[in-house]
DNA sequence: GACATCAATAGCCATTCGGTTATATGAATT
DNA sequence: AATTCATATAACCGAATGGCTATTGATGTC
């Protein structure tokens, strides 16, 4: 389930974070043995990043046998999608007023 | 200048942050009093947040008298913005290579 | 020139964060 | 059943974060 704005920004705040997102966006599903293979960090640190990912609806997690596949969902991106949208939209709508005024300057 | 995408990330994972560059980009360039005044925060904390805005260059401040005025600037988001086109893009990509794989299995 | 106002900086504090090692839980392997 | 492997959790630690008050520096205003 997508989780909050704030969460979603909070967990993309973190570089390590960012790159285990990317990594299972790259390249799919991946197991936590995998992930911390290629992190540079300890297992139960990744375990850690996982939960807050997973705590913001960006992944996802499925138990195999003993091990947990993990996978990103990249439809929790859209809160982040809609507010940079929603900002960038309001300085649309002032360059709008912008020209109104200098249209209404020329008469 | 626009900044690393991890400043960027940094900069608007803070809930009060994000408040501030909202209203810059809805109301256009206020001074540092105008926003304390809407932000319940002190105004120190109020410029040191204004500070990691314009480091991450989402913000700007013009000094005008003895009042700044800062103002959002949208193009900064658009390391955010690519980054996630990136992600959704590698997303897009796996599913044509699962359509691929469908379509060979087909025959 | 004295005084008021605006913003930035300094110094401090509590909390959060990202990492660690040690341990627990649970599934495969022997 | 004993052991090994995969993951999660607990407990802890140092650094970073976000807030505060007090102060400084600079610009208007009287």
């Amino acid at each position: 389930m997508s989780q909050s704005r704030n969460e979603v920004f909070r967990s993309l705040a973190d570089p390590t974070r960012r790159a285990i997102f990317e990594r299972l966006c790259r390249d799919g599903a991946q197991s936590v043995s995998t992930i911390t293979a290629q992190a540079a960090i300890s297992q139960p640190a990744v375990s850690k990043h996982l939960r807050i990912l997973k705590g913001s609806g960006l992944v996802q997690g499925t138990i195999h046998g003993r091990e947990t596949l993990y996978r990103a969902d990249v439809a929790a991106l859209a809160p982040l999608q809609n507010w940079v949208r929603e900002m960038t939209g309001f300085w649309d709508e002032k360059f709008d007023k912008l020209e109104d005024l200098l249209k209404r300057m020329d008469r």
